[in-house]
DNA sequence: TTGTATGCGTTATCAG
DNA sequence: CTGATAACGCATACAA
């Protein structure tokens, strides 16, 4: 059934039968009832593939995570989908993980699809998670389409970037640590994507103006498993922390469970605070602080932005950043 | 930049760049290179709409879910498109939520888009958890394409369901509880879904077989959260219970963290056992034990089955289960 | 092995 | 307000 066969039953031509389905204003009343009648009895639906070729375009947004099976991700995902389908938007989602070159492959393939826009969900494509550091190849998509970064920074033309204050949030956790009397706060993280050094700045900053000494020990990179951050934090115990600061909940939760079966009270002995506020804060006990970097007010922000990018209409700011809240829960 | 461009260019016809995109055979090696140089300097790709229109797809495929924001999920599509993407197939992911006209609103959507299969993911879409207890919209699509369940049971031609066992994994568990001397176990369930009503029969029958009384005010409806969970769970203090088992992790944690809050030893006083093996199990203390439904394999065989029903090789089996096993961490 | 011609189902332009 | 017709870019049957 196409728009042929609907012309020939209303007896009209397939331009009219166009118009009726694009609700063009110049078709009469009558003709459209007939049209729209027709159309609902024989079930017509018109060909998109038909439909892109001469627009250019399938209404698609590509959304491009390193994971999907993060719940920092699959949060930002959720929201993104919901506002962009109200739109009338379809979502073309890929995982690449966090090598450059699976980066760069469903990006190619993304845009081989056509899609209107592209969006991009963790700092990882901001950052120097590999070697090559290089970000051109979001420039050279950002030639083609609108690219919206969340939680990455990119300076570029036809990109736009949302974030929250990742440099601000770590800054004021380690401020509030040092001024509830601890002195050696472990930092973990385990990446270098942009916004990891954000925090990592923020924390290194806060103890310079506190006067606290910068100890690049305290600084430790590891993967950000539970399992694998408990198990391995008994090679630190020579640092003698009373606080640790993570870049991410589960990091933090590893660290938590380690001081635990060792005995330690928290938050009395050390204070822990993670990052994303995410469900897993609720899971533990003592239940755990953490930063919320507000995902949902970035992606609508996001999503704000990619409508009026795409509508044309007005100017959109490069950068856009939302204030972090600590969450302080029982382990601060 | 398209076909006829680069035909021109290279000083053929077409049909010869055509095949040469297409990997054809037929044509001569110093052809091909000439086209393949010529389209690699101008950076030519196929119009997947044009290519679109003539073979009426554009591989994709639609994976529909009622959240992405849940952990299991969120896994099972992590995986989907790890495969999917391997096989060439790009993802158009919708998030319908659970109620029955969006689901159809969403499923018509991509239908529209003329996606090339249907996956939908989550026992929602074969249950009851709207009055309409109608799933005639998903056997509609299935007249279009065809459409994987997972987790989910509907018969249909054209319909192809792999969902994990577990019917007998609640029987199992709650026959473990009694033969640990469980006799009053609570059922927590959060929703009237195909899989949560396998859950809920695996418990009665074991139960039954066991010889022990079977109270309905154990079996108890509510909103998977824990702190929901965990803040009317006062309520069923006279119930006198000594297990629960939960068809949700977060459930379990609910109910665990109301225990543990009015003193309660877990398990010497209360035996708890969640359902999906997701990282909040190996948050809590005493982490949760619980039941690993493999979402992993799961949705490994509806790749499977997808390959070849897309392949036309051969028969795939309608319905596909696979089995579940508890994984006892400290809550049994 | 290569080229020609046609169809795929729309939208848009232009003339009536 | 309506209709005829030309793109849109590709795959493919058929011809050479």
């Amino acid at each position: 059934m196409n728009i042929y066969d609907i012309a020939q039953i209303a007896n009209v031509s397939i331009a009219t039968v166009s118009r009726v389905v694009n609700n063009s204003p110049k078709v009469s009343e009558k003709t459209r009832k007939k049209v729209l009648d027709i159309i609902e009895t024989y079930g017509y639906t018109p060909n998109v593939f038909a439909q892109g070729l001469g627009l250019n375009t399938m209404h698609t947004i590509g959304i491009l995570v390193p994971t999907i099976a993060d719940l920092y991700i699959s949060r930002a995902v959720a929201c993104l989908e919901e506002s962009l389908h109200e739109m009338g938007y379809d979502i073309i989602l890929g995982c690449s993980g966090y090598a450059a070159k699976q980066k760069e492959i469903h990006i190619e393939m993304m845009l081989s699809k056509r899609i209107d826009a592209l969006i991009l969900v963790g700092s990882t494509y901001a950052g120097s998670d590999d070697e090559t550091h290089n970000t051109s190849y979001i420039s050279k998509a950002a030639e083609e389409i609108p690219v919206f970064l969340i939680n990455g920074l990119i300076e570029g033309k036809n990109i736009y970037c949302n974030a929250a204050e990742d440099y601000r949030a770590s800054y004021e956790v380690t401020t509030e640590l040092i001024k509830r009397g601890r002195k050696r706060i472990v930092f973990l993280f385990d990446s270098r994507s942009y916004s990891a050094n954000q925090k990592k700045s923020g924390y290194e900053h806060a103890l310079l103006d506190a006067g606290i000494e910068f100890v690049p020990e305290l600084e430790i990179f590891m993967k950000n498993d539970i399992d694998t951050v408990r198990s391995i934090f008994c090679n630190y115990d020579y640092l003698d922390y009373d606080a640790v600061f993570a870049t991410d909940d589960a990091m933090a939760i590893g660290a938590m469970k380690y001081l635990k079966a060792i005995g330690k009270n928290i938050p009395e002995d050390v204070s822990i605070v993670g990052y994303n506020n995410s469900m897993f804060c609720k899971c533990t006990s003592p239940e755990l602080s953490s930063v919320d970097n507000k995902v949902e007010l970035v992606a609508s922000q996001t999503v704000k932005s990619l409508k009026t990018v795409l509508g044309k209409e007005g100017n959109v700011l490069h950068k856009n950043m939302v204030a972090c809240e600590l969450v302080r829960r029982a382990t601060i």
